[in-house]
DNA sequence: CTAATCATTGTAAGCGCTTACAGATTGCTC
DNA sequence: GAGCAATCTGTAAGCGCTTACAATGATTAG
């Protein structure tokens, strides 16, 4: 079938100028400006851009506009629902304003982030998302040395310089905890992400361990597991915490996935949520408010807020002033999965 | 704190071999060939590249190159787990043969999935992934002529040339139908994805529907619904399918997610299952395995799969000669969700 | 009917990079 | 020590595109 191995050139715009018999700024100018051109000229044009299938090359076009027209986004990885919806709204909005999303993942490591990041800029992303603030610092002094529009998602405010879009994690988990600590749950366990490398998952360990804190209550090493962001993890995690002398009564997750296992295995242990133990998660997964009992969780306007991460670097790609840090709701959802603290029995005998 | 409004240009080869002392050649060199040029040269022009934080410049070299170095992928959606282990598994594998992902988003639907493809290919990617094999005509006519390389994912074999990397999806659901009536199912329904602009999603039901067939059963339209990949639609559809009059025994679920749905609604709805009826998935998510009852499912090996196709792209853009149609395995995991079908009762009398 | 103005189009200069080719340097052999 | 091969480096020509500037033709005022 294959018409012919001959090296059959792609069509550039002197062929496309060529074959409407004009010349390759008419052409350039038809294209870019329609406006510019009169009406007879720009069909002719068109009509031949479609006749040869002539696309711009993209890396010429590059080199005159100094711009690509991508932007590029490192994430941990694409393998978590939040992070997934994540790539879905940062794309959809970027594709909107004619930039196409470049993507890349961390794998929850500093030293991977910094060369995938680099490996986009040198693909020439025009601007770059980052999650959290962890980075090395040299690739933040890179990115600053050239001037790349940047933004932190899924924090704020930002520790150093630099544009954010995000909520405070520390706070949002000790509203959590906040929240048990009123229901009268004094043995309060965590299961954490794995907070090596992630911002996140440390603001919120911190959180929870403050609002214990201002509460004389406290998270003693046995009740904190870190775990990865899996089922099967999640339930080794809440297993290992229950299976501590005196039982916690309630557990904060990490997140929804981490609820979701702790859920699962409790089932399986046959402890009864919310009576013999509260679970709180993080997230709002659409899983949340589905599961029995349903998640009690915190609920983050995930979409929300990585379409306004995009919209700042939009903002600032067209030179316009965007604010530094913005900050997103966050809020306690409580469902079925929390309850009054069990009533110590056949203790005080 | 900024420094300097000056536009500050960006050092480009020059500076650096300025900086250096060398010749632009002997850069280019030093970077893409460091065994060409002596070491003590070399050292010197990394230490300049280093010292100025030179990067070159990707449409220049692109250029000159013709090639970008980044791959695109068009993905009806990155809100599905199955997509973003995709994503996952593309990324990778293409990073660590030194390419870049570029992705977009289709939303099912074949007029947005040419767009978003051929900006793509305005981009400049070397080469496209494609999901199944519903393009537009023109699109893989447009595709053909720019000889770019295009590898079509989760289905196999394909219809018409092209490249493919997948598995028979009627096949693969006439499996689980067959298995359904082994059990001694007679009235069995599917809860499928929407099939509109999604060759997959069709298939899997004329997949069911043949193997009702084979057996002198069939597949009436109360007894087929569509509904996206939701556990909301999932949990409606499944109400639906049970609300008919003799109900069906059992369901065959387009995906897992329609599968999870169903389960959370049988609950629900006080159905026990499998006793009262069992349910199918497809995909074998994580999720799976977890639940109680844990899901029967087919499961795809979607990491291979993915990286397999990856692959493929590679071989050609290396101009390697590569397979045209690669199966992946499917199987059937048998769990809990499915059992014998319930007797027939108080219908005798 | 001519000159001045305006709207279009064409000409040509790079954007930053790679690489064919020429030139310079080095090390050998005789 | 001269001549030659082998090795390394520099020179310069584009890759395909955009756009400043020049040139052309059309339009209108005088």
């Amino acid at each position: 079938m294959a018409m012919s191995d001959v090296e059959n050139p792609l069509p550039t715009i002197d062929d496309v100028a060529a074959a409407a018999g004009v010349s390759t700024a008419t052409v350039s100018r038809a294209l870019n400006q329609p406006g510019s051109v009169r009406e007879a000229l720009r069909a002719r044009v068109e009509a031949a851009v479609a006749r040869l299938g002539y696309v711009p090359h993209s890396g010429a076009r590059s080199l005159m506009l100094r711009r690509t027209g991508t932007v590029g986004a490192v994430l941990p990885t694409m393998d978590n629902a939040i992070f997934a919806k994540a790539i879905d709204a940062l794309q959809r909005r970027l594709e909107q304003a004619g930039y196409q999303l470049l993507i890349a993942a961390s794998d929850y490591d500093v030293e991977t982030e910094m060369r995938q990041a680099m490996n986009l800029v040198t693909r020439g992303a025009d601007a770059l998302v980052l999650c959290g603030f962890s980075q090395k610092p040299e690739l933040l002094q890179f990115l600053q040395q050239r001037a790349l529009p940047c933004v932190h998602v899924m924090v704020c405010p930002s520790p150093a310089e630099g544009t954010c879009v995000g909520f405070d994690n520390a706070e949002a988990m000790a509203k959590a905890a906040r929240y048990l600590i009123d229901l009268g749950h004094r043995r309060v366990a965590m299961l954490a992400g794995i907070t090596r490398d992630n911002d996140r998952a440390s603001a919120r360990v911190d959180g929870a361990r403050r609002a214990l804190k201002d509460a004389g209550l406290d998270l003693p090493p046995n009740r904190l597991v870190e775990r990865r962001y899996a089922l099967a993890d999640a339930r080794d995690g809440f297993r290992a915490l229950m299976g501590q002398k005196p039982r916690p009564t309630a557990v904060l997750c990490g997140n929804d996935v981490l609820a979701f296992g702790s859920l699962l295995e409790a089932e399986r242990m046959s402890l009864k949520v919310p009576s013999d133990v509260s679970i709180i998660g993080f997230d709002d997964l659409e899983l949340a408010r589905h599961v029995r009992p349903s998640l009690t969780t915190v609920r983050v306007q995930a979409e929300e807020m990585w379409r306004t991460a995009a919209d700042r670097l939009l903002s600032t790609l067209r030179g316009e002033q965007a604010p530094r840090a913005t900050e997103i709701d966050v809020s306690l959802v409580v469902r079925e999965s929390t309850g009054p603290a069990p009533r110590a029995k056949a203790r005080r005998g």
